[in-house]
DNA sequence: TCATTGTTGTTCGGATTTGAACAACCCCAT
DNA sequence: ATGGGGTTGTTCAAATCCGAACAACAATGA
């Protein structure tokens, strides 16, 4: 158990600096960084609401709530699905794109700083592929909301 | 960035399935079942209130909300600090013992069915040493609250 | 066709978290 | 001893998050 310790107490430091880091360079929060890169990801940056609480985990409802945060700004449109009526589909304006072009260099730098450059290759290695299982036993069910 | 994409992911689903399965059995958040295993693990089994939070790496006043929550429920006590006035000492009761005791098994076994026991012996290996080095580079600053 | 079942996104209430402001206290150099 | 600077824990308002309940729509089978 000292491993998953470690593990806790380094995910909740380094959440602390990526927190802290979004929200002085553009005022955002981590999830809603989260959003705008899986968005920006797509191939016509627009997803579902579920695939998309889904895809950063996050409960529907509060998936809703960012996105009308992210839509007060202008980072995100919400258009409703041609194909599903009661679908919504959240979109990524060119400014929400403009935006992250120009915050993710200084996310990314974080990160590498405080987890990835600090490891040697096989290190990482082994760590993403523990990562990976991890998710694939946990994908699937559990996700009442 | 694969890797921290893996992370994250990961991460997030393994602290749903904790929460999940803490919130069935004692009806315990992650957080407050993080607290008292700090408490646990201490030779008095209390800790002043500033030092537990860094622990739980919690904010001061988040950490004030969880004991009273946990002083609610016999968990948890209060004392002042016998060796300085306005310090306060968290207490685990012999409640909050037994009850860490009683589920403690259970929290293990999520964690352990869900990542540590999918690891090679390396890669658990490399997974520790890589958040051990990733919390020594954050140490220390950067701890506003 | 049409009723039943499932899915989708939102709303609501409640719980949790944070940072700033604050009062009480400790410590050190003067 | 004492004033100034730090520390400690709490309170407060605001923001965020979740689960349950809900209304609207879709999909399926008889």
């Amino acid at each position: 158990m000292a491993a998953w310790k470690a593990f806790l107490v380094a995910s909740h430091l380094l959440e602390r600096r990526i927190e802290e880091q979004l929200k002085s360079a553009a005022g955002l929060t981590h999830p809603q960084y989260e959003i705008l890169t899986l968005l920006a990801a797509t191939p016509e940056r627009r997803m579902r609401m579920t695939e998309l609480a889904r895809g950063v985990v996050v409960s529907k409802s509060g998936l809703t709530y960012q996105i009308a945060q992210l839509e007060k700004r202008g980072l995100v449109e919400r258009t409703t699905c041609p194909a599903d009526e009661r679908g919504v589909l959240a979109v990524l304006t060119e400014a929400g794109a403009g935006l992250l072009e120009e915050i993710a260099p200084g996310h990314v730098e974080v990160v590498r700083r405080f987890l990835i450059d600090l490891l040697t290759p096989e290190e990482l290695e082994a760590m993403t592929a523990a990562m990976g299982k991890a998710r694939q036993a946990m994908r699937g069910p559990s996700l009442p909301s």
